[in-house]
DNA sequence: AGATGGCACTTACCAATAGTTAGTGTCGAG
DNA sequence: CTCGACACTAACTATTGGTAAGTGCCATCT
């Protein structure tokens, strides 16, 4: 057997978030990065358009949120389908590994959305210092 | 019964992380930026010192770091203890809520770090178009 | 019929944000 | 006796992100 053939079977143990050069922190990165989260949040509900996604997403920019869905589909986390009609309709949904990710999104937005009181309390707290 | 009174019971029905103005809309926000993810992932693992995370967490500058452990020890994730000696020693930890915060996101990268040859595929699809 | 707004973007410009470098004061190691 | 570690902060600069406007076509409102 060719000893280079022989690595393959175990990429888990050499991706590492904390890596800089490694591809899960890219890809972290992105999923964590200001708009993409909230977008992969969206998503979750179903499959939006552009401007659906737009409006869901309180604050996006038209630029940013085009600039936070090339990253994702380029990441293979959502798919665009662009149905070539004028006006133009343009459906946004997630992959099967976009929707793992954005299920650990919900996860996380459960946690924090539960938490707001306890959240400002700290603010209120650390603020009075 | 007073109608104003019957709002009260469900606060977890009003918090909602696409509102702008929401608390758990700025929490998540301060989770999910670019450092504080890492920082969490990092604390996940036991309590650090500052260094100690600076050096985990590959790429973060001294400032960044700093003005990241204040937002999540503002928002009650963490807990900062500084010892007062000198040489000086300051140890960060995970409260409760912080943990519960850090287990989501290892979830997450959990599931990046299984997807890297995955993501990998994509990128280059993606790339040769 | 002419103006308005929605569609999914892109481009140019400027403000805000993040990274880089240098400094603080004390101590232990070489 | 100079160097680095420690946990930061302050000043400067590079990069990023938000704002505003433009694209071309169509449907609705007036």
């Amino acid at each position: 057997m060719d000893p280079l053939e022989a690595v393959g079977p175990a990429p888990d143990l050499v991706s590492d978030v904390f890596a800089r050069a490694c591809t899960s922190r890219a890809a972290f990165e992105d999923v964590t990065s200001r708009w993409s989260s909230l977008a992969l949040l969206a998503l979750g509900e179903g499959p939006h358009r552009f401007g659906e996604l737009r409006r869901r997403v309180e604050g996006v920019s038209e630029r940013m949120l085009a600039q936070t869905l090339r990253a994702l589909e380029r990441d293979g986390l959502i798919t665009r389908s662009d149905a070539g009609t004028i006006p133009p309709r343009v459906d946004y949904a997630l992959t099967p590994l976009g929707a793992q990710v954005a299920a650990g999104l919900r996860g996380l937005a459960d946690v924090l959305e539960s938490a707001v009181p306890e959240i400002d309390r700290a603010r209120l707290d650390y603020d009075a210092r």
